[in-house]
DNA sequence: CCGACATGTTGACAGTGTACACATCGATGC
DNA sequence: GCATCGATGTGTACACTGTCAACATGTCGG
């Protein structure tokens, strides 16, 4: 009991801003900070509703005060891990602005498959099947991200929805299951990055067709 | 509790065999059978130890003589799903044995993408990170399906790994990737169709070249 | 026949999500 | 300034989960 309150004791000193009371003050962004943490520590079995609730020093119950269950909570510390992706792609957007698409496509499947390779913890996150949709859409997205570089393949005033629908699935997927394949089965860096190149050239070349 | 009874009776009158006593005949496969018609019908959640053994009319207790966990049970129905989907894969070589081995790794793909669409929920668990490996290596494997294909690709005599290895990539992962979002997006079955066979042909581009 | 061994049962424990009744605390109307 | 009310957090309870240890049963080999 007392080290509960320890607990909280704790994750009160945590906040960044100097003024805010945190209890009574925003519980349900501490909540998914936790998740985050927790996420990063255990893998996804260490995210769950009363593990979130002890580590912010708060019963289990209060969590329903600002969620309407469990699955959304950790559909939302699952949108935090797939906007901590998406920034790192933007920032290596940034990096190679003015190149080709199919060269941006890239930098954008090398960051989705490095972040898998980092924290795949949280990467377990953000390959979860979405139970529940996101609250808010407009957050930095890695699918718009894509759309928005595949759109440029397309021939200037004939945009086929199909095909651009097809680029995007064969690049999201192919990161995606590279990522999950190496991750699972291939400890080694150096076949990783052989493979990584490998794969992604050979993406490429479908991509263009 | 009479209806406990009521169930087990159901079981075993279930077997196959006009013989086999059933209990203390084969529980594992009776387990297994029963974790299968669950995944069916419940999905992912109702595969659960104690529920698999309701249905069996046996204490969850039980299972623990055949298993050494619960997760060993469910990766045997997962095993199970997997097989169910490789029986339609080499039903669907045989219509086209001889064809190019491109062709063959197309019809591949759509055996996987049907079976995904057509049994979602047995499908959610072939795609599941296995948490523990298959007992039995032997069995009819996808994996191994496609890599067979695959070196066909191969100049004779030149076998290059990394290659090897890209191509196994490009054709499970875009594949599996296809499945989930028309699974969990597309709806419509027309859409579906095109977005196949748009994927699928920028997949054949790219494992050719 | 009888002991040994495989198999199944009972009951327990810790942990899970979730709901309901209660407490508390802050703001807001009078 | 005080009372009231709504938002937020607590305590407790229930139904579930996986797993284990102790016990029962039934089958087969010596």
């Amino acid at each position: 009991m007392s080290e509960r309150r320890e607990t909280s004791a704790a994750s009160r000193g945590r906040g960044s801003a100097g003024r805010a009371a945190y209890h009574h003050g925003s519980l349900r962004e501490a909540l998914i900070d936790a998740g985050e943490q927790l996420a990063r520590s255990d893998g996804l079995d260490g995210v769950t509703v009363r593990r979130i609730a002890a580590a912010c020093g708060v019963s289990a119950a209060a969590v329903y005060r600002h969620f309407p269950s469990g699955d959304h909570l950790i559909a939302a510390v699952a949108q935090r891990a797939r906007e901590i992706m998406a920034r790192d792609m933007f920032a290596r957007l940034d990096s190679a602005a003015g190149r080709p698409p199919i060269d941006r496509l890239r930098e954008v499947g090398e960051s989705y498959i490095a972040f898998a390779l980092a924290e795949p913890r949280l990467f377990s996150l953000v390959s979860m099947p979405m139970t529940t949709p996101p609250d808010r859409i407009d957050d930095p997205n890695a699918a718009d991200l894509v759309r928005d570089i595949v759109l440029e393949l397309e021939p200037p005033g004939d945009v086929d929805e199909v095909r651009v629908a097809g680029r995007m699935m064969l690049a999201q997927s192919s990161a995606h299951g590279l990522a999950v394949i190496l991750r699972d089965f291939v400890p080694d860096p150096q076949a990783r990055e052989m493979l990584i190149a490998g794969v992604l050239d050979r993406v490429g070349v479908g991509l263009e067709a």
